[in-house]
DNA sequence: TCGTATATGATAGCATTACTATCATAAATT
DNA sequence: AATTTATGATAGTAATGCTATCATATACGA
């Protein structure tokens, strides 16, 4: 059996997962954009590769942004599924929370519940990309076309874990995004710009992720 | 007297405070960025804009990147500058931290201390582009080149504070990279994205960033 | 089975971008 | 007065980000 999201049908104009070609062209895209960057990534080069035509592409995404917020809508509902299934059944506030934050910066690996995608490389293309979402002047429009909608629905999720653990706080979805975003930069950070950051790029990511977001984030709701 | 920053010769081909056609480069390029967007911000743009020609601005500035280097690398100096300036006597490390988070935080003004640069302007420039300087394939070697010495210098300065009100906590800076980045992410949001954040965009911006990066980072602080 | 809709491929074209190069001229320096 | 230096004027080029048209293959429904 293999599962796929429902995704806002405003992010492509073809369906991608429903065609042979669609898949074709997600595989191979997340392998591109990983390996050129999403600047030098072009239709052009993903029809070479996949020995198609720029136009079938055209045919499935308006344009090469509206296929990286394909791609970060994915990633984001992926996140969630996996932490609606690790956290589902924990009732107590605290550690529902802790354990959100560990698959949050837990080192993300392929998943064999989602064919023709490979969560490793769609990771860094979050790390790297993600912000090239909305770091446009057509954010607003963007916005209300609701292209956001797998990371807002993460962040709600998110808060609303937070205001399980403290009532009241202020901040809840502010100290969400924060955590999601934080986690992704200080990935980067380690990897290519070490000053920044106190994590090691090594396997064992020592001084640890998870304990900088724990102390973070409870620290923030035991201050308030 | 007007003040000029020292910085690195690598961000520039020929210094452009040093003459009327680099002054106009720099003051004309932060009002159209700031109109346009950087992906929409063309040289051959502000060469009109400033009665000049394509060439001559790539005398100054290898490509628009390096000339948006140059001025996120400017805008760290120039709050760094401000934190020394408002910090630089205060004795007790809690207040002085303190003092840093609120000049961080705080709404950019015109500052008359330097001409030719709109600092209101170029604050939106930074929330929304400065990313941008980093997220390339370039990195590594602007890296290399030391690009980046503004933005790392001010956040070794507050991870010096940091570690003045708790010495030996292990995430100092990385907590002052991720302090500086929310900042400026906070700020978009409630200008673009209001669903993920508490913070409004009004005048008065209530509740308070200050008091979401004060609980964030005293409490990190205290967890520890 | 015939007719038609749909998906893809093949090819072309076009305005814009991000440069690079060359030459002329004006201004500053020696 | 000679010459270096800064700028302007103009041209050109490969790549990018599309859009358009037409042919063909396949699927689907009557």
């Amino acid at each position: 059996m293999t599962l796929t999201f429902k995704l806002n049908e405003r992010l492509y104009l073809r369906d991608p997962q429903h065609t042979e070609l669609g898949r074709k062209i997600i595989l191979k895209s997340i392998d591109l954009i990983d390996s050129l960057g999403f600047e030098h990534f072009t239709f052009r080069k993903l029809a070479d590769e996949i020995d198609s035509t720029e136009a079938s592409i055209y045919r499935y995404f308006e344009n090469k942004h509206r296929l990286l917020h394909y791609l970060t809508a994915w990633y984001w509902s992926w996140l969630e599924f996996r932490i609606d299934l690790f956290t589902g059944n924990i009732r107590e506030p605290k550690s529902k929370l802790r354990e959100c934050l560990r698959i949050v910066s837990e080192e993300k690996k392929v998943d064999p519940t989602f064919e023709f995608i490979n969560e490793e490389a769609l990771h860094r293309i979050v790390i790297s990309e993600m912000e090239k979402t909305y770091l446009t002047k057509w954010v607003e429009d963007d916005n209300k076309a609701a292209l956001f909608i797998g990371f807002e629905s993460l962040c709600q999720k998110i808060a609303n874990m937070i205001l399980q653990v403290r009532p009241g706080y202020a901040f809840a979805r502010s100290l969400a995004s924060t955590l999601l975003l934080t986690t992704n930069q200080q990935l980067f950070f380690s990897a290519h710009l070490p000053s920044l950051t106190d994590l090691s790029d090594s396997p064992q990511r020592h001084p640890s992720l998870d304990v900088f977001l724990e102390q973070m984030v409870f620290g923030a709701l035991n201050a308030h």
